[in-house]
This record gives C-alpha cells, structure tokens and sequence, in this order.
RNA sequence: GCCCUGAUGGUGGAAUGGUAGACACGAGGGACUUAAAAUCCCUUGGCCUUUACGGCUGUGCGGGUUCGAGUCCCGCUUGGGGCACCA
C-alpha cells in the first residue's frame, strides 16, 4: 500500500470535523494547558508558508501536552478589527465587513489544509458585537476607574468621588494628568460639569487634549508604537504632531507593575529589553530652581520651578538652565528686552514637525534674560529656552551640566557658556564632555556638604539625602512611557460605549452593551479629521429609552450625540485570550469558573514586531481586569516564543539593459556583463524555477511581454537564475502558497520541512527544493509499516517480540524527542526522527510493541499519517488520546562504551570499556594498553580525567 | 551613544566545557530501469603524502582561563533588533 497523503488527510481532516475532536471542556480531572497563537489579521493576500510557521509550533506543542494528559486549550480567531482591514477594503472599493468575511473564509480554507488542532467552536472575531460587547464594557470599566498609587492597582472612581466629598484632593496620591488642588467645600460647590471635568483628570480611559501623532493620509491619529521613524508603521505616511481632544488609556500608571511583571515570565531576554526600554524607568532627583526677580511680574513672588535629573551630583557644575520651548514658565521668567528674541524662537520651533526636529540636530536656543538660583552653590545661572529639551518627559526643565552632559556640552560650546569640571581624570573639555558615571568627584563641596572624594555613585546618593533633608527637592521616578492614545477617525472599529451631555462624556450602561457599529453612507476617512460616523444618521442615545435613536432628534431633552471616533486595532486584541476560555458568554466577559480552571496562557507565539504594542497593550489591559477582579492572574502570557520570519527567496533573470534579451547567469562575466552589455536583473517568479534552473516555457507564458523575448541558455540548454533572500512579497514574485506545498506533498511533510528549517526563533529564507528531504522521510516512515507494492494495511507489522535494538532505537527517540518538545528544538526533534527510522528500518524492525509508539511519537508532528497507521495497526479512537511512551533508562544501558583516550590534551586512540566502570577501572584499563605504556614511558602523571561515557584523559610531564 | 542578539562546510543547521560539522538539501560517483520518475548504496570542511583504520589545519579576529574552548572571561570586527537631544 503506498502512501497516498493525499487521501489519508482529506479523511481524517473531515473525521476530526465530524467527531468534534479537538473540542475542549472544562475537565476537572485533567490539568490544564492553555497554548496560544496571536490571532491574524485576515489579510486579502491570504497565507504564504511563512504565516504557519508559528501555528505549526504550537500545534505539536498542543498535542503533545494533550498525549501527556493534559485538558489543552488551542483557539483560533481573527484580529478584524482595525486599519489593515480597512484599508483592504477601500483599496478593493468594497465594505471592510465584506472583504474581512471573504477573507476570514480564505483564511479558514488555507489554515484547515493544514491540519491543526484548534477548537474551533471557541473562535472570536473581534468585529462581533458579542464579541466586540466586553471591549465596549472593557473601556466602560475603565472610564468608571482611577489608579490609587498607594494601593498600586485600580479602583473604582466612586472612591475617589467620596474622598473629594469628604476631604478634597489633598494627600491624595493617584495617577493623574495634571496635579490639582481642591478643598471638599470647592468640590461640593461645584456643578455636575465642573465635576466631570476634574474627574477626567483620574480616570483611566479619559479624554484628554493630548499632542498627538496625526497621519493625513491615514485620516487618523496614531498611538507611539504605530509611528516609526516619524512615519506611519502602516503605509509609511507622513506623521505630524497635532493638539487634539482624544481617548487615552492612562497606561502610565501602571509602568512600575509593568516592569515588575517582567521579572516572573518566561520571555526572551531580548523582548523583556525592548519593553524595558520602552518603559523607560529612570530615578533621578526633582529639585527646584529660585528665579532671580526680574522685570517680569511673574517672578515678583519668587517663583520657583522644578528640574529632574538623573545626575544629582553633579549640581556644582551647573552653569546654566534650560527649558523647553513649550514650557508654561517660558512666559513667566521672560525678561521685557529679551521677550521678542524669545517669542521669535518659539515661533521657529512651532513650524517645524516632529520629523524635522528629529532629524537636525542643531544647537538652537536663546537667553530669557533671566536667571536661577543653583540652590547649592548659590550662584546665579542664566536660563535659556532650547529646543533640546522636550516639554513631555521629566519637569520640561533641566539643569545643564555641560562637563558631564554631552548635549549640554555641545550647547555650552554653541553659546560659549562655562563648563566646570567635577570629576577627576585626564579628559579634555575641549572636545567633548565626559558622560561616564564613573569616577572620582572633584570641585564639589561647600560649607555644608563635601562630595569631593567620593565616587559618583556615592556621590549621587549623598546628593539626594542632602536636598530631600533640605526640602530642596525630592526623590522621583519618571518613566518614558506614555499613556496609549485610543480614538481613531476611522469607521471600522469598535464604536466607543459613551455619549456627550453638556460636552461631558458619559458611558452607556452595561445592560445596552454592545453599542452596534452602525451603518455609513461613506466609511472612508478624512483628511480634516471628521470621523466617519459623522455620516451615521441613525448615531444618537436615547437616555431615557435607553437606546440609539436618529440624529435628528436630538434636539429632543433625552437624546445626546454619540462619540464619533471608534477604537484602535489594539482593543479587540488586548483581551481575546481571556475570551477565548468563555467565547459563548453573554453575562459576563469570563465566567468565575472558567477563568478559574483555564487561568491566564501557558504558551504564547507570535512574532517579536508586537513587542512594544499588543504584548504591552495586553499586559495593561489584564493587570486591569485582576484590579476589578475579572481575572486572577496578573500577567497574561506566562511563556513566550517569538517565531521568526520565513523569508523569500528571490529568483532574478539577467535582461540585457534596454532589450527584451535574457541571459542565463552562468554566461555573465564578473562584472555582470554579457558579451559586453549590461544587464540587470529581473524577478521571476520562484514557482517555476527549480532551484536556480528557470522554466523557460512558463516564463514566456507568465507575462505576455516575455512571451517572445530572446532567451540565451548555456550549453546545457538551461537557464540560471541568479538568487537573494528578500522579505516574501506579492511584488517580489517569491512567495509559496501552502496550498500548493500541500497539494504536491501533503500537509505533513509541510509540517515536518517547515520545523526542520532551523530553530523556531530565527528567521530563515524559504527554499522549497530542501522539502524532498521531508518528503522522503514520511515515506520511509511509511515504509516501516507497510510494503509499498502489496496490497493491504500494515503488511509488515508482526506480533514479534522487540529485539534489544528496537527497544534502544525507540527509546534513544523517546527521550531526544520528549525533552526536544519541551525546549520547543523541533528541527532537531526531527533529526531524530530520521535517524530512528534509518535504524529500524535497517533492524527490519516489524514489532507492534515497537511501531504503535513511534506513531504516537510522530502524531504531534504529523497527525495525518500518525491517525492512519494508528487505525490501520487496529486502535480505535483517534491517536490525540494515547498516551505518550514513557521513557525507560534501561533500554539505553549499553555494556561497553567507547572512550577517546587523551594524553596531555591530544587524543591518541580508543578504548571500549564497560559502561558501569569507574574511574580506578577505567584508568588500570587504560594503563594496561600498549598504546598507554608507550605514552607514559618516562613520563609521570600529573592529573587523570575520568568523565563517564564521554572521556579519560591523562595529564603527563 | 546605550542595551539586547547572532557569526560554524556550497546551503539550512547539530554539538549539558569532552572525538566539531548530527540531520537534511545540493553536488559527485554507482546500482536498478528500454527510459524517466521513484528507490537504494558510496563520497562530500580545507590541505598534504594517498601506503594505510595516515598526518596537518579548521567554528568572524586577537588575547586569556582550562588537561581540554564553537561553548567560559577580556578586547575588537561585523550582521540583525530595540531605545535615543529621555537630562
């Protein structure tokens, strides 16, 4: 019976279909395992081979754990939500909800071929209202929130209204937008809109008038991990910098947690960094700067302002001040002759963008005309205003140390300002600053405190003691992450659950949630940044009805207008974990029980693009719902494996420059050329080129314009190609349908070829000449069962007892694989595959004991052929529920091993020696072979070595 | 500039500090076959003398620790990624 994947994985695809054999229950018997993909985003371009890469992985991870017993969830779902999506469908001119449908139906196709294990009854879409209801309710929950930092978790903001009622805000320590002072009688006084106004100031979804990322193009604003290097991540369009009155979500707040939580999971070292840095934690020193009065009212009273700085000894060598352009104290200690230099500036600094400012890099800033008080030397110091110093992170205010700051040094040479040295080393000023923080402080002392001597470390600790005892300033932490900006003019998300009354903001109660995306006349953005709910005419709240009413009635007392923007693509994918362990729900986001049995995700894949995004975005959002006791667990992915990229590998045809000619590579001279013409390359498309050989009928066939171009092929007759790995893309004409790998070898040896690439983390060019290997593998696999040639199933398989081989054969696998699963090594998993089926093949290996084990062991890799053999060696039941063999020792246990003898480093021959043999034996062993005793002959032995089944060696003088 | 990662044959990649190059691809040679496909066997890091089951050399570069280093330490070169006028 040969092996004909073709039909073995068509039945078996549809018998797990029919047999629901992937769908899983709470099952209290069993442990848990939760395995995770991120979920994709259902592009029109469908699958290449790169996206299942990921999805394999978990896959055999999946059932593997459920061959050890475990109750495993492995849900599947789609991210439809968001600007991919949508820019899908303008492109194609159709509705998002069309194209994503059609889309996730593609998707669906393409992902089943491959045979995965997910349960599907269990997938979420985030374009659902039933699903889309507890992101609504999700946002609710935070608008009705604030974060109390003593606590250091989230509570609900009718504590906070009672704590005004009672006492006003002071001694209040919360996350806050800006710092307010109010009694309880000023807060009883006020109106309901006064009130909702300063609650803003502390709830944790809030509007705020932020700077932010506007992208034209895009018609919408963007959140900071969305922008890169000035541009969008998404289409590369111009971004500028916009003052607007938007959602955000105050994920500062929790940036100490964040970066806690980093510390108790199992993540790559290198993604743990890139949150790290994006988090930003710096500890520094707040301390604040007397004004020198001047003719500015504003510095009559002795105004004050507050620096940070990391550097708090270094503040005897502070020469002058700078604060940054958009600085309220700017105006405040702006002297009269200087008032018109100044505002000039400010101006200058106004018309240039984001980008711009980036990119320069010049010394620019001018002198306010007014000076500071160095609150420890006593001296005073200019203040000048620079556009080096940005207005968001820290105070907007610095205290420039030009000897140890390179950007105040560069400044301070600019201007021609002084530079004091404080640390001792032969380092020249002249040309740059030294920045280390390291050495031995000098120039740093006065009647009261002495740091000469120290080094900066001490110093630094000295410095903060003395000006948190001297109420100069205070120990503080600042951190560089900034609160997520969450409204988007965009029509397809989710709509915000909030309506205005007197411009206030109010939430729709959870009964009424979902709040249903409506309809639009025209859902494209615009450039102005009118959302395109605008033209929803069917987008008002009823609030005594208690539903969405026409627009035109609002005039009407009870009907408010509705929040026109709608949520970014991270909403609907911070918490689909959580939903997937109670996808059908409707009470609740997750029940208590469900959470409970199926908690947070054991493992969790996906690419390391979502590092400083979704994977923050998630953790923020499940640290919130353990605050209102949702779920129990604070972070949400316990273990991560970032895969890496499956690239293309491109193929070229030399075109001589300027004609239709084509130029088999081997023909070309060094230099590229042919016959003394250049030429230049041409992608063609890698599906007809084997290995570098090109098809040379299919490429006249796949553009016209190639269809009577000149081809020159070498002596052979054939035509080379010339190869480079590049990003697999439509318009690289290098990317390889799954589809077609399944249909020429079948979804097994996909799986197989796609984890023996190399290791899960790396990225890899795909080159599908390598998948024979696999192939092959799978019908030598066969081959073990049943003879190709006769008829019937597994013709080979006998009741015969194991040899000794077998058994070590088997077990030597059972062990390499077992742990390799464990440590995600699957290319290597595989390699011992191939070496154990070599090695039973060549036993002539037909023991039923022996085979129905190696089926199990391979079902995780490919489940199709492990289903079929499992049936045809007469199991019932599918193979997802065996059990994975246990390892034995004793099978392993060999009588004699051989060891590489060295002398003095260098191996001189080998030796067999009983495997239980210790170190005396080994070595009266050893020394009783001639070899030794022409080694040792005059010599002494200085050391023996003895490491069990590897090595002796003996050390000689 | 700071931080994280990687560098091993023609290629993808193996190697708890213990015989570097497992496994696979590709290449070369052979068997079977009218032929092709499929299958099977041998060789395959480099360089020497091929008389061998032979010698030398070899994991980006330069040092070090060790009886022994691809692996650990120090200093470089270089690819990839993150942060960045963040005080």
């Amino acid at each position: 019976m040969e092996y004909n994947f073709k039909s073995i994985e068509q039945t078996w695809q549809q018998r797990w279909r029919d047999e629901k054999t992937y769908q899983v229950e709470i099952d209290h018997s069993r442990p848990k395992c939760y395995v995770l993909d991120m979920f994709p985003y259902p592009s029109g371009a469908g699958l290449h081979v790169g996206h299942p890469l990921g999805y394999i992985a978990s896959d055999i991870y999946s059932r593997y754990k459920r061959l050890c017993g475990f109750n495993v969830l492995h849900p599947m779902g789609y991210d439809a939500y968001g600007l991919p999506a949508e820019q899908y469908a303008i492109q194609t001119g159709q509705h998002p909800a069309v194209t994503t449908e059609k889309n996730i139906a593609r998707y669906r196709e393409q992902l089943d071929r491959i045979g995965f294990c997910f349960d599907w009854n269990r997938e979420v879409r985030t374009c659902e209202p039933g699903y889309y209801k507890w992101t609504q309710w999700a946002f609710s929950q935070m608008f009705n929130s604030f974060y109390c930092n003593k606590e250091q978790k989230a509570l609900p903001i009718s504590v906070l209204i009672k704590h005004f009622e009672t006492e006003g805000n002071p001694g209040l320590d919360v996350a806050q937008s800006k710092e307010l002072r109010f009694t309880a009688d000023e807060w009883n006084s006020w109106d309901e809109q006064k009130k909702q106004q300063v609650l803003m100031n502390y709830r944790i979804a809030y509007l705020g008038e932020t700077m932010v990322n506007w992208c034209p193009e895009l018609g919408t604003v963007l959140a900071n991990d969305e922008v890169v290097n000035g541009v969008s991540e998404r289409g590369g369009f111009p971004v500028e910098q916009r003052v607007m009155r938007q959602w955000c979500l105050r994920v500062s707040a929790y940036a100490q947690r964040l970066l806690d939580g980093l510390e108790t999971i199992d993540w790559s070292d290198s993604i743990k960094e890139t949150q790290r840095n994006w988090i930003g934690r710096s500890e520094g020193t707040e301390a604040q700067f007397k004004v020198v009065p001047n003719d500015n009212p504003a510095t009559k009273d002795g105004l004050e302002f507050t620096i940070f700085t990391t550097r708090a000894d270094t503040m005897f060598g502070v020469t002058f001040m700078v604060l940054a352009p958009e600085s309220k104290y700017v105006q405040q200690v702006v002297t009269s002759d200087k008032k018109a230099d100044v505002e000039a500036y400010l101006e200058a600094c106004k018309r240039k963008t984001e980008r711009d400012r980036q990119a320069a890099h010049e010394v620019t800033g001018v002198f306010t005309g007014a000076y500071a008080i160095n609150p420890i030397t006593g001296e005073n110091i200019p203040i000048w205003v620079a556009e080096y110093v940005l207005a968001g992170y820290g105070t907007g205010a610095i205290m420039a140390v030009p000897a140890h700051d390179s950007r105040d040094w560069a400044f301070a040479k600019h201007f021609n300002l002084p530079i004091i040295p404080l640390i001792e080393g032969d380092y020249d000023l002249n040309e740059g600053s030294f920045d280390a923080k390291e050495g031995v402080m000098m120039n740093s002392a006065n009647s009261e405190i002495n740091l000469n001597g120290l080094c900066v470390k001490d110093s630094i600790a000295a410095m903060k003691k003395y000006v948190t005892e001297k109420h100069l300033g205070r120990v503080k932490v600042n951190y560089r992450l900034r609160d997520a900006i969450f409204s988007r003019q965009r029509y397809w998300g989710e709509p915000f659950p909030i309506y205005y009354k007197e411009g206030m903001p109010y939430t729709i109660p959870e009964e009424c949630l979902p709040l249903q995306l409506p309809e639009v006349s025209d859902f494209k953005p615009t450039s102005t940044g009118e959302p395109p709910l605008g033209h929803a005419t069917k987008w008002a709240w009823d609030e005594k009805n208690r539903q969405v009413v026409d627009k035109a009635l609002i005039d009407q007392k009870t009907v408010f207008p509705l929040e026109l923007c709608t949520m970014p693509g991270f909403a609907g994918s911070s918490a689909y974990y959580t939903r997937y362990t109670d996808p059908h729900n409707d009470q609740a986001l997750v029940s208590k029980e469900a959470n409970e049995y199926w908690d947070n995700v054991d493992l969790y894949l996906g690419g390391s693009e979502h590092a400083t995004g979704h994977l923050i975005y998630s953790r923020f959002w499940n640290k919130f719902l353990k605050d209102i006791n949702v779920v129990k667990s604070e972070e949400p992915f316990k273990k991560l494996i970032n895969q890496g990229m499956i690239q293309g590998s491109s193929r070229f045809a030399a075109r001589v420059s300027g004609t239709n000619k084509f130029v088999s590579a081997d023909l070309l001279d060094a230099n590229g050329c042919y016959k003394g013409a250049s030429t230049d390359p041409i992608h063609v498309d890698v599906n007809f080129v084997n290995n570098l050989d090109m098809d040379v009928e299919a490429f006249r066939q796949w553009r016209p314009e190639f269809a009577d171009a000149e081809v020159v092929c070498n002596q052979e007759g054939k035509f080379v190609t010339t190869a480079a790995v590049e990003k697999m893309s439509k318009s690289k004409y290098n990317v390889v349908n799954p589809d077609d790998i399944c249909e020429k070898y079948g979804a097994d040896t996909l799986r197989i070829y796609e984890m023996f690439l190399g290791p899960i983390e790396q990225s890899k060019p795909w080159d599908t000449a390598g998948i024979d290997g696999s192939f092959r593998f799978l019908k030598k696999f066969w081959a073990l069962f049943n003879d190709v040639a006769a008829e019937g199933a597994c013709t080979k398989v006998t009741d015969s007892e194991p040899t000794a081989d077998n058994l070590k054969s088997l077990h030597k696998l059972i062990k390499k694989v077992t742990g390799d699963i464990e440590q995600f090594s699957y290319n290597t998993a595989i390699s011992a595959f191939m070496v154990a089926v070599n090695e039973l093949s060549q036993q002539k290996c037909s023991s039923r004991a022996i085979l129905s084990k190696l089926v199990v062991l391979i079902a995780p890799f490919a489940p199709h052929i492990a289903e079929e053999l499992w049936h045809q060696l007469g199991n019932n039941g599918s193979v997802c529920d065996a059990e994975w063999p246990q390892f034995d020792e004793k099978y392993l246990v060999e009588s004699t091993v051989k060891y590489p003898v060295q002398f003095s480093g260098k191996v001189r021959f080998t030796i067999d020696l009983p495997a239980d043999a210790d170190a005396e034996a080994v070595k009266a062993a050893v020394l009783a072979t001639d070899d030794a005793k022409r080694w040792m002959e005059g010599k002494e032995l200085v050391k023996f070595v003895f490491v069990p089944k590897k090595i002796v060696n003996f050390v000689i003088k």
